[in-house]
Formats: structure tokens, C-alpha cells, sequence
RNA sequence: CGGGGUGUAGCGCAGCUUGGUAGCGCGCUUCGUUCGGGACGAAGAGGUCGUCGGUUCAAAUCCGGCCACCCCGACCA
């Protein structure tokens, strides 16, 4: 491959686009890989393009490896398969739905699923043709709520998705590592620092599931990690260490107080303090217990139940935790409406004594555990009960992991491990999806002993697009990008200085690489100065350069590396061997 | 969807407060000089001022609706 700048259709640009604010938008947009066309849509340009199809080339090489067999399915796509499936309604205002002449429902596809097992039902029909690894790679659209960040969040973005056929369980659990090890090897070859965290399955109904996050301040995913055992989650998935129950009868009778005015829970341990409650002044929030009130939908239930959730009251409760623990259930906040209606429950004073009364289930942190004593709720406007103990004065239900998960919390798989929260780029995601869909849409097997075995899949998929804008943010410094060699859009970038024949020479040098199957850019643009070049190769981010110069009268070019910014003159005639080597 | 900010030439911006012939830098075209770190001189081309409506003799400027973009909070590759 030879690509001559004076003829590539690439602008760069001198100064940063106003409408771009993270590294990669930025340099992408600058150094000409990418355009904004539409919102949350972009066009790619001829240097992008390369990447981001060097990237592909990586992506179908290790699928192929783990025997997956490459399809391609239509985006634009009739509503019964999502209808059969649920997500028609699922999705919601997440897809972008349209209808043609006749005035039928169609939707441009967020992602594939129904099409995979309608495709597989509708072909295979036997035992023997599993297990099955199929795949493509496809435009995905999803009406996005806030596109940002360029490519990091777009409302059309390219994605490999695959899909894992199997009879049982043990043969979805192998699909499964099969594709954690594509990832790994696809992620490692790409250049990524990047962690696989444990996660929450989400719209798409599964167990086992795991994200892959790219480290990267612009990233919207935050999760955990453990600098001292490398254990890392989203922080749906932190579990938190319980201490040691210990006897709640160690503790003084449970004594209720007058506490005016007290609403909150600062307002509250100012009191305890200033009337030296239960004979201390040193109450914490930390040490009051807070219940919330939420709403608990289990698919299919008209009728929300109510669930009270405590937790320490210098926590919060994490919605999205706690909708990640009630899975699949929705869940929503209890609000002033509903405490209207439910006079039982005093809002700002509700304590765990009442609740088997009134027949509300009762789930806490898992730090609070017998023996534990605590401020809480009276269950009466003005008043709390200090001292009381948990299994002594109330016993919970269960626990629930609902508190919000802060730096330096302890680390669930190391004793003394401090946590920390990280910002991540989430970049790929598998999951064992289960019989959900070939549930719905009737995916079958016949046996070895003659009777159907209902199909059990896996989803896996990585976004592509993304990953350009992903490696660039891990890949650029402030004069511009610089592309791991896997992906760079070109191995060498030749520059070509001077009036002296510099042009021709590296022109004839950029033939020889080209022939040797180096991909090769050429700046042989006439009347544009040195600087002005230098600066566009640092801003293009092609790994090596080689400047043909000054010194080409003596025989010698310069050798450079973008990353480290190492340069030294080699002679000419070497210099094919020195970027070909092992060819 | 809530809060904040911004839309003027390909890109970056000024002009708007106080309405009155649309400007600057970069880039682009032509000629000449220059030629290893964003060269210099001269002459040019390029804009329905996001959009729709209102006020006014007159709107980039004042008022309102809509659209888009950026940033911060609830979802996802």
C-alpha cells in the first residue's frame, strides 16, 4: 500500500474543533480520520477507514480462531422478531423505528439477537449441528439519549456482535470462555490497558456476564478496583464484607427519644450529640440506620410490593445497585404520593420495629448484622430509638448490596485491600444469555434420544467504532495520536523536505517498502514546509517516520519514533531492510 | 429527560450591551521569493450570521418557538 499526500483526500486541521472536547474526538477530528455528518453520526474518512479496518481484521481473525463463522444480517429489519421477543416494547425509545408505504412497523436494529436464532432455527434442526459460533459485523443504531464524545457514544457505530449455540449448560459455559479469551487476545493485540469487571446483563436478561473497560478518564463506566489483589467490578457488582455477628443482648435496652425537626440525617446526629443520646456525643451517621422506601415491580406484577432497604445512614442507596440486585424486577422510589397513601410509614422516621407489623419485607446492608446497634426511625413523626440492636429488636429479611460504594471501602477478595473508583471505556461485553430467546422464538434441537432440547445462547459483542476512539485516547499525546502498530493506518510514514529531489527519493523508497508489503504514507505534497509536514505526520500518529532530507546528498535519511521520539540518520539503502524485518 | 453554555466563510474567533453597507487569524487561489519545525510579500475567491416567526423604516444585533453542538446528572458496544 502507498498513499501519497498530495493526493489523499485529508484535511488536517491547525486548531481543535470548538465541538469537540475529549482527546480522541479531538485529534480524530483534527488529524482528518473522521467528520461529523449527523447527530451522533459520522463519516469516515480514508485514514479512518484504515483503521478501522485493521481493527476489523483483528476482530474476524480471532473469532475465526474460536471457529466462528462470519454472516451479515440486514440493519433495517420487520418489528414481529422484536415483537416475539419482547424488546418492541423493551427497547422503547431507544431504537429508531420507522414503516415503509404500507405503513408496517420496521426498525433500524440496536442489535441482533432475534435474527441470530430465527437464522439458526430456521436452518438447523439437529443435535449434531451444535454447539455453533456465528457472528457479523454490523452497523447498530440506538437513539441514544446523549450522544457525546464523538465516537465514544454514537447513535450509528459499527459492532461485531457473535452469538454461542449450545445444547447445555456446559457447553454455553465453554462458548462463553471461549469468547473471554478471543477478547483478551483481540484487546491485547489492539495495544488497550483494559480490565475485564463482572457486570449486570441489563436489557438483554442473562447470568454470567462480563464487561471489558478500557481505562480512560473520558470513560462513563465507573467500576472498582483493588490495587493490591487486581480484583475489579462494576459497582453494581461489589459485594461488601460483613463483620462478625456478635450478641444483641450486649447492648442496653432500645430507648426511644424525642427528636424534633429531624428530617435528615444530619439533623438528626446534631441532635443525639447535643442531647448526649444513650449517654454518648460522639453519634455519627455512621451510626444511624436509614430505610427507604422503594417500589419492587417483578416482571409481569401489576402491583408494586414495598421493600424497605436500611443502610448505614452515611450511605446512600444506589438505585442502580439495587435494581441490579431485584434483577429483573423494576424498581422505583417511594414518593411523597406514597407516603400519602401509606400513613403506617412516617417518612423520615421509619424504623425497623414496625415493619413485620405491617407486613413490608425488610433488606439491609450487609454490615448491619446481628449485633449490631443502631439509631433509628420511631415510626412516629419527631421521635428515634437509639440502642437498637439488630436480632434483638428487629431482624431482617435478608441483605441487599444497595449502600453506594465509595474509595476505600474494603476489598471483597483481599483482606485490607482498600477499593478504588475508576473511570472506564466500555469496549466489549459478553454474556450467557440463556434459553431467553430461543424460549421465545422456539429454537430447538432434536436429541440424540429423539425429543427437542430447547437451544442455549451466548452474546458477545465489541464495539468497533469505538474501539478507534478508544485506542486513540489511550494512544496520543499532545502533539497528536500514536497508533499502536496493529492499527496505525499506514507502518511508515515517509516525509519528504526540500527541493532536491527529496520527493522523488522517498517517492522510490515508498515503491521498494510497498513492495515488500509495508503499507506506506508519502508526504510528497509540493510547496508545503518542513514544519508544516513534521507536524502533520505527529499529528497523523503513524508509528515510524523516515525523513528524506538534507542528508539524502550524503546517502542517509532519519529514522524516527513517534513513540518515543527516539531519531537517528540510517543510510538509505538500509532503511528497507531496517522496516521489513523477518520479510 | 433536567441544569448550564454555544451557534457568524472549510477551521478558530470578534461584532450583539447601545439595531444602520459583515470583520480578523488560519486555511484556499494566482504570481514572486523561501525550503529541517506550522515562511514572506502582493493580489484574490469564499458567508441566506443555525432555523422559523415577531418587533422595527431598518435585525447578526431586540423578543419568542424550534433545531443542532458542548459540558454536568439518570441508560448502553
Amino acid at each position: 500500500m502507498l498513499l501519497r499526500m498530495s493526493t489523499l483526500f485529508l484535511r488536517t486541521l491547525r486548531e481543535d474543533p470548538a465541538e469537540a472536547e475529549v482527546p480522541s474526538h479531538r485529534l480524530l477530528l483534527r488529524a482528518g480520520y473522521v467528520r461529523r455528518a449527523a447527530p451522533g453520526g459520522f463519516t469516515w474518512l480514508p485514514l479512518g477507514l484504515l483503521v478501522l479496518d485493521r481493527i476489523t481484521a483483528v476482530v474476524r481473525e480471532e473469532m475465526a480462531a474460536i471457529g466462528a463463522q462470519e454472516v451479515a444480517f440486514p440493519a433495517l429489519l420487520p418489528r414481529e422478531p422484536y415483537d416475539a421477543s419482547g424488546r418492541w416494547t423493551e427497547y422503547g425509545a431507544d431504537i429508531f423505528t420507522l414503516s415503509d408505504r404500507r405503513g408496517a412497523d420496521y426498525l433500524l436494529a440496536p442489535t441482533h439477537e432475534e435474527l441470530f436464532t430465527t437464522l439458526v432455527r430456521d436452518t438447523l434442526s439437529s443435535y449434531r449441528d451444535y454447539p455453533l459460533v456465528l457472528f457479523q459485523v454490523q452497523t447498530k443504531f440506538r437513539d441514544e439519549r446523549r450522544p457525546r464524545a464523538g465516537l465514544l457514544r454514537a447513535r450509528e457505530f459499527l459492532m461485531k456482535d457473535s452469538y454461542s449455540f449450545d445444547l447445555d449448560d456446559a457447553g454455553l459455559a465453554a462458548s462463553y470462555a471461549a469468547h473471554r479469551v478471543a477478547y483478551q487476545r483481540i484487546f491485547d493485540r489492539l495495544g488497550l490497558r483494559y480490565l475485564a469487571v463482572s457486570a449486570m446483563s441489563g436489557a438483554m436478561g442473562g447470568s454470567a456476564s462480563e464487561e471489558f473497560l478500557a481505562e480512560a478518564q473520558v470513560g462513563e463506566d465507573t467500576y472498582v478496583a483493588c490495587p493490591g489483589c487486581g480484583y475489579a467490578a462494576n459497582t453494581e457488582a461489589v459485594t461488601t464484607p460483613a463483620p462478625p455477628a456478635t450478641d444483641p443482648a450486649a447492648h442496653p435496652a432500645a430507648q426511644v427519644l424525642d427528636t424534633p425537626d429531624t428530617p435528615t440525617i444530619e439533623t438528626l446526629v446534631a441532635l443525639l450529640n447535643t442531647q448526649a443520646a444513650g449517654g454518648r456525643t460522639d453519634w455519627a451517621a455512621a451510626d444511624t440506620l436509614k430505610n427507604v422506601v422503594v417500589k419492587v415491580s417483578p416482571p409481569g406484577t401489576a402491583e408494586a410490593q414495598l421493600l424497605v432497604i436500611g443502610v448505614p445512614g452515611d450511605r446512600e442507596v444506589d438505585l442502580r445497585r439495587v435494581e441490579a440486585a431485584l434483577h429483573p424486577a423494576g424498581v422505583a422510589l417511594f414518593e411523597a404520593a406514597d407516603f400519602a397513601a401509606h400513613p403506617d410509614l412516617v417518612r423520615g422516621y421509619i424504623g425497623p420495629q414496625v415493619l413485620p407489623k405491617l407486613g413490608v419485607r425488610y433488606l439491609v446492608d450487609p454490615r448491619v448484622v446481628p449485633g449490631t446497634a443502631w439509631a433509628t426511625g420511631a415510626n412516629e413523626a419527631g421521635r428515634h430509638a437509639v440502642n437498637v440492636a439488630c436480632g434483638r429488636d428487629f431482624t431482617p429479611d435478608g441483605t441487599i448490596e444497595a449502600a453506594d460504594v465509595r474509595p476505600g471501602d474494603p476489598c471483597p477478595a483481599c483482606p485490607g485491600g482498600r477499593l478504588e473508583l475508576r473511570r472506564g471505556i466500555e469496549i466489549g461485553h459478553i454474556f450467557q444469555l440463556g434459553r431467553r430467546f430461543a424460549e421465545a422464538l422456539g429454537l430447538t434441537a432434536l436429541g440424540r434420544d429423539g425429543r427437542p432440547v430447547t437451544v442455549t445462547m451466548g452474546s458477545y459483542g465489541i464495539g468497533i467504532s469505538r474501539l478507534v476512539a478508544t485506542i486513540a485516547e489511550q494512544h496520543h499525546d499532545e502533539r497528536g495520536l500514536c497508533w499502536p502498530a496493529a492499527v496505525a493506518p499506514a507502518d511508515v510514514h515517509l516525509v519528504a523536505t526540500g527541493t532536491g529531489g527529496q520527493v522523488a527519493a522517498a517517492l522510490d523508497l515508498g515503491a521498494r517498502l510497498a513492495g515488500r508489503g509495508r503499507r506506506v504514507l508519502v508526504d510528497d505534497r509540493d510547496g508545503v514546509s518542513a514544519g508544516v509536514k513534521f507536524t502533520d505526520a505527529e499529528l497523523v500518529g503513524v508509528p515510524r517516520a523516515v525523513v528524506v532530507g538534507r542528508r539524502l546528498a550524503q546517502g542517509y535519511v532519519e529514522l524516527r519514533d513517534r513513540h518515543t521520539g527516539d531519531r537517528r540518520d540510517v543510510p538509505l539503502d538500509e532503511v528497507v531492510d531496517l522496516l521489513t524485518p523477518g520479510v
